[in-house]
DNA sequence: GTCTATACAGGGATAGAC
DNA sequence: GTCTATCCCTGTATAGAC
């Protein structure tokens, strides 16, 4: 114990050296992220703890330390791309944009943010299949509202003012199908493309798509 | 080997004891069919061999047996619900319907499919993490072209000639998107009900979302 | 064709030093 | 706060009898 003495001193008298890789918050950090990348590609079954410690660069042991458990990690990862997701969203500045304009921003963010997201997706559909077990049981992701609904809903109304839009849309039903033709095309791209026999994985299937996608869900809202 | 003899002369006399369980056609099945529930509850990594033969009623042995192994098993369980969506979809007869009433069979077809079959989509969502291997590998799903996309293709052509349907689309991403507004509302409904803070599960919201679905679709289609 | 028993590896989790 | 070592269960797969 009297050996201690020498390493509190340095400690005190240095707090903050820079070369420290004793952070906790960076830690934190690196195992959050390198556990997103595990589960999404594996599942949280398939996921391996020690090969998210590995990747974070850090012992296997501070994931308990943490995260007390594989599924304590598992919805703070969760959380942690919802959080993501709404950071994007909150940004979004529709401005004064005409209705049309507005709500093909609105739909080609949807687009883009899951194509440049596969992670998300993948998260998404694990937890799903799972019941969504971890998001039910998590007060902070079931608060974490998105901005999109009301943005859409607001766009929604100036159009149907403006009789550009149908009167009759419910803003729910059309977020669900909205994402859904991104969403589908994103999360099924495998089998898809080995169904149809042509890659839906290219750039140019991506292109294609993103039109289609736009003009699709415009066409649908014209009154 | 002069063994056999008897045994094959006592097959041939009486070649159908329908008293035996010992049938190998039925084993299979029964193991197939528990492992399409297993496998889409769990995810491939978190499915149980052990579960599964427990579940069919046979010992765990037989997997090894008819399926070489659970990755064996996994393909013909995939191949399975495949082989039984397509035959659905061959049974639909659009017969001598209005282009606008074929285009609503379609849509609704594709809608009530996905209500009734959630295995079907658990499996599909986890072959698409695990980027579409086992697809891929089976040269007989690969096969397995959906009658679906012709008879959508047939409508809509038929329908521009009659000028109720819009010319430029292309049927593929057409497809794409009439499966992707039902498919993701079932595929996601528990992240869906969780964020909005409401239900998507119960029988009323499946009715309203049904309506939307084929409105929302029908409307894209217009010229 | 079906069963019991078991080899063998992997992975979640913990103990305890520093 | 971080590391090494290790426990112990579980799950895939196989051997071999009947």
């Amino acid at each position: 114990m009297a050996t201690l003495t020498p390493t509190r001193a340095a400690a005190a008298s240095a707090p903050k050296k820079a070369t420290a890789r004793r952070d906790a918050a960076a830690t934190r950090e690196a195992l959050v992220q390198a556990a997103v990348d595990e589960f999404s590609r594996s599942g949280f079954a398939g996921a391996r703890v020690d090969e998210i410690a590995r990747v974070a660069g850090v012992n296997k042991q501070l994931v308990y330390h943490y995260f007390e458990s594989k599924q304590g990690l598992y919805l703070v990862a969760l959380e942690s791309v919802y959080a993501q997701i709404r950071e994007k969203e909150q940004a979004l500045s529709l401005g004064a944009l005409e209705p049309v304009d507005a709500m093909t921003q609105l739909i080609g963010f949807s687009f883009d943010y899951l194509a440049e997201h596969p992670e998300f997706i993948a998260l998404l559909a694990d937890e799903n299949r799972n019941q969504g077990q971890h998001i039910l049981a998590s007060e902070r992701l079931k608060r974490m509202h998105s901005p999109f609904i009301e943005m859409l809903e607001r766009t929604l109304e100036r159009g149907a003012a403006q009789g550009v839009f149908r009167r009759d849309m419910d803003a729910v039903h059309l977020y669900i199908s909205i994402a859904g033709i991104s969403y589908f095309f994103f999360s099924n791209n495998h089998t898809l493309s080995a169904i149809f026999g042509k890659s839906l994985g290219s750039k140019g299937a991506l292109v294609q798509r993103r039109r289609h996608v736009i003009e699709f869900a415009l066409n649908a809202l014209r009154p």
